[in-house]
DNA sequence: GCCGTTTTCGGCCCGACTGTTTTCAGTCG
């Protein structure tokens, strides 16, 4: 079993234990294992196979090493076996749904032998949930309501998507009577590739106002609920939006709270209490040893920074805030006032990027002429840029042959002496074929001064073979960098199938850069791929990829994505000046 | 079930809102 398949058995033993009502901590426990071994790169077989003991990683102790070695060995569990010979897998799935939980879900199965979301939508039809103890009328109507929101939406929306609402609605707050302070939370601000739903957090002196305003957006299709200093709603568009209000004393501590992650939050507040301190949305407080249950002295909570401070931690950029290690690299040596700095990394900022080193014209299937697209670039600032029309083998998008790539060199000549202010680079995205082998010829590829690589095509290979055939394209002397390796599209295609660490290690050796291509639909690498990258000393270049002169703009959307993988200026190669760029790059 | 610069036992993050079980459990983030 790889390591999903490992993490996705474990979860699901979590699932089943929290709907028999097991010992939470037990659950949690669970929990924690399937959270390190989804963001631990090497296969656990590989290490069990090199004699490494399990019990190394975090939240792995006995009984999991145990379950990981059975389910490596024989690719099954027999615990998880064991727990669905009393429940059916399908009460996870109805635990899923708005207003059902755990409890409710054992509930519906004990009482009604109700075990999938089609039964349970028949029977609340027919109004027989209405009158199970603990249920009611308006949970009835509730779980009807999240049945039909649960088939209509059930995968994230692109970041790239949320902003284009997001961006309108903050507009909408920000006219708020009494309003002071604004900003988005969670994963939207934590930049994550994809969002559930969208947390917004308000200062304002009275909250109901504030509140009220929010309420009355036209957009807003279903209010979920709304108290004084909370309100929830389901947007037109399926999105749902949470806004809370906070006194500007706990703005910091609130806005820490709700950009989470969770696992980050739990962390931080773990760390608090071993300082006989609490953590809360409201601040920083100081717990009364004699009374333990007494709201106790606030220390702290004003800005995020203080609330950091108050545990003896460097403030953390929201891109890191995944209980990835980055508490551990914030703690400042000595304590708050000691002078000294964190480990934490100087992430790569948009200002760094010296160039863009992936983009189409009208000689293949862009929409914009090679002039437009450098004066474009030029616009931006760079110093450098990048031409790359696709190969010959995308027929569709018209690649271009060696006849038609010299006709384009001729014109990139006349656009260089228009344009001095610009660095042009001659390249081409070059298709990696079946075989390994590359969609131009040698001397073509020569002539090159950059030589992208892409997969366009067998994307169904099995691994050991989709890892043969990008090694054989890896190897060959011309390459310089991998473009979008795994050709995933978010929510659409996952991607190829390849053994990324034996190809990341190649690269590095080699001297081959890998590509963050920077468009939200791909993100790819991936964060996890990224950071393996960094270890391995496998340099990364971020690029747009774009087709027209507008999306050169989505530079941005690769960089969140190069700050949550922790990447510094050093590990990106287009941060380079022109002259070191042409030396350094393969 | 995991973990340990106060610990190998006794802890393990915090609060708001809702609906229903009239005093609070369940869900959610």
């Amino acid at each position: 079993m790889d390591n999903a398949a490992i993490a996705r058995t474990l979860e699901e033993v979590a699932d089943l234990l929290e709907i028999q009502n097991a010992n939470p901590f037990r659950i949690r426990a669970y929990r924690n294992a399937v959270r390190t071994i989804q963001t631990q790169t090497t296969p656990l077989a590989r290490l069990l196979g090199a004699g490494r003991p399990l019990t190394a990683l975090p939240g792995i102790g006995k009984e999991m090493a145990s379950h990981i070695k059975e389910m490596v060995e024989t690719g099954t569990l027999g615990y998880r076996d064991e727990l669905l010979g009393e429940m059916p897998r399908s009460l996870i799935e109805l635990m899923r749904l708005p207003s059902v939980g755990p409890k409710k879900a054992k509930k519906l199965w004990d009482e009604l032998q109700i075990s999938t979301v089609e039964d349970l939508e028949a029977a609340a039809k027919a109004g027989r949930i209405a009158g199970v103890p603990g249920f009611g009328e308006k949970t009835q109507q509730k779980i009807l309501a999240g049945i039909h929101d649960h088939r209509q939406h059930s995968s994230r929306m692109l970041l790239a998507d949320v902003e284009q609402i997001v961006d309108p609605l903050l507009e909408w707050l920000r006219q708020s009577p009494g309003l002071e302070r604004l900003e988005v939370a969670g994963s939207y601000r934590r930049r994550r590739e994809t969002v559930g739903d969208i947390d917004l957090l308000a200062v304002a002196k009275k909250p109901a106002a504030v509140m009220k305003h929010f309420l009355g957006h036209a957009w807003i299709e279903k209010v979920e609920m709304s108290g004084d200093t909370r309100a929830s709603v389901i947007l037109g568009s399926g999105l749902q939006v949470d806004l809370r209000a906070v006194p500007p004393e706990s703005y910091g501590a609130a806005l820490v709270y709700f950009t989470g992650s969770k696992e980050h939050n739990v962390k931080l507040r773990r760390r608090a209490v071993e300082r006989g301190l609490r953590i809360s949305e409201y601040g920083v407080f100081k717990v009364d040893p004699d009374d333990a249950e007494a709201e106790g002295e606030w220390i702290a909570g004003r800005e995020e920074e203080d609330v950091y401070a108050a545990v003896g931690l460097a403030w953390i950029p929201p891109e890191m805030r995944e209980d990835q290690g980055e508490i551990e690299a914030s703690v400042i040596p000595g304590g708050k006032s000691a002078g000294k700095k964190s480990r934490l990394p100087r992430l790569i900022e948009q200002e760094d990027l010296k160039g863009d080193l992936h983009m189409h014209s009208t000689w293949s299937d862009g929409r914009n002429s090679i002039e437009e697209m450098v004066e474009a670039c030029a616009a931006r600032g760079y110093e450098y840029m990048v031409i790359s029309d696709h190969s010959k083998a995308l027929a569709m998008t018209n690649g271009l042959d060696a006849y038609r790539l010299r006709e384009q060199w001729k014109e990139i000549d006349e656009v260089r002496a228009r344009h001095p202010e610009i660095r042009i680079l001659r390249s081409m995205e070059v298709d990696i074929l079946a075989d390994g082998s590359l969609d131009l010829e040698d001397e073509m590829l020569a002539g090159l001064d950059v030589v992208l690589i892409s997969l366009h095509s067998r994307f169904d290979l099995p691994e050991a073979q989709q890892t043969e055939r990008v090694l054989r394209a890896l190897e060959h002397p011309e390459v310089s960098i991998f473009c979008h390796p795994t050709a995933r599209l978010i929510n659409r295609r996952r991607g190829v199938e390849m053994d990324m660490d034996v190809v990341l290690r190649r690269a590095a050796e080699l001297g081959v850069a890998v590509e963050l291509n920077s468009n939200p639909h791909r993100l790819d690498l991936r964060d996890s791929h990224l950071r393996l990258a960094r270890e391995l000393g496998c340099k990364v270049v971020i690029s747009t990829d774009s087709h027209r002169t507008r999306e050169l703009d989505l530079m941005r959307y690769g960089v969140d994505q190069a700050r949550r993988a922790w990447l510094e200026p050093g590990n990106i190669l287009n941060t380079l000046p022109y002259k070191e760029l042409v030396k350094t790059i393969r």
